[in-house]
DNA sequence: AAGATTGTTGCTTA
DNA sequence: TTAAGCAACAATCT
């Protein structure tokens, strides 16, 4: 699922593939993926450009050249931003991740751009969103999100502070977007299982020695995780349509019964916020 | 074939 | 008032 290093990843490749162009053509084909009305979401993005791209957490913000509106682009669960040129030949086979050729019936959102390049939003489930609005809309929105938590602000004394008073089990604070913007399951349970605590430990029990291997961990996997184009589970792909390298290096998400990789113990998982939590509990305390 | 999966929202409960 | 838990949402896989 796309989380901070999947769309910082996409954030990334999309700056240098569709700043400055112009958008001739917009196709919706799902209602539900377009927020508001749909007549203005067209009116207000054909004949604009993209200017720069941010992102805050899981989301992404595409300021238009008019310097009015901006684009917000949330993935959720199975959605995808691919890039074609004009010339690019779409090669059959990548059924798992991309499903090319594109468009599918998938695709929900269509951008045109001159000379035949195309941006492709797909969304198998349909849960993700495009949705414009305004600066005080774009305000609003940022104001909900927590710290980055690889900005320099971010330091343990914060994480310290987040955690401090806080009922909930470290695994729901980490994924809480209110506190700390862009963890979601993926990385929380690797962030827990290399700082060696238990994903459902109170976060205000946690010691300050626990609460700075968090810390470290956070950033140490999100930094990596960045680096290695983010991690491909089963919809996730970049903008060319290609998987994040990061998959390979995930110690205990997804790998419920098979065995630690520190310790040979079996990998549990548990629920915890109404997600599965997958551990090692002789790793982790 | 029912249950698990996943991020966010909004409702309910504490 | 604030925080935490949970159902709902969609589609697919097991």
């Amino acid at each position: 699922m796309p989380e901070l290093p999947e769309v910082e990843t996409i954030k990334n490749d999309l700056r240098r593939k569709i700043i400055g162009k112009k958008i001739t053509e917009v196709e919706a084909r799902s209602g539900k993926t377009i927020r508001g009305e749909k007549k203005k979401f067209i009116g207000i993005l054909r004949g604009n450009r993209f200017g720069g791209i941010e992102r805050i957490g899981k989301l992404l913000i595409f300021a238009l050249g008019d310097g009015k509106n901006f684009l917000l682009v949330h993935l959720k669960m199975t959605g995808q931003l691919v890039f074609i040129s004009g010339k690019e030949i779409i090669a059959g086979g990548h059924s798992f991740s991309a499903r090319f050729p594109l468009p599918n019936k998938y695709s929900r959102v269509i951008f045109g751009f001159e000379k035949g390049e195309k941006l492709f939003f797909n969304d198998m489930r349909r849960f993700g969103y495009m949705e414009i609005v305004g600066k005080n809309g774009l305000e609003m929105v940022k104001n909900k999100y927590g710290i980055e938590p690889l900005s320099k602000e971010f330091k343990p004394e914060k994480l310290k502070e987040i955690f401090k008073n806080r009922r909930a089990p470290v695994k729901a604070a980490l994924m809480n977007q209110k506190l700390i913007a862009g963890i979601g399951n993926i990385y929380a349970d690797e962030i827990l299982f290399a700082a060696r605590v238990m994903p459902d430990r109170k976060a205000a029990s946690l010691k300050d020695g626990e609460v700075k291997d968090i810390f470290s961990a956070s950033r140490n996997i999100l930094k990596k995780a960045v680096k290695r184009r983010g991690t491909t589970v089963s919809d996730y792909v970049d903008t060319s349509g290609g998987q994040g390298g990061f998959s390979k290096f995930l110690k205990v998400y997804g790998r419920r019964g098979e065995k630690c990789y520190r310790c040979a113990r079996t990998v549990k998982s548990m629920k915890i916020a109404g997600r599965s939590a997958n551990f090692c509990d002789k790793c982790q305390k």
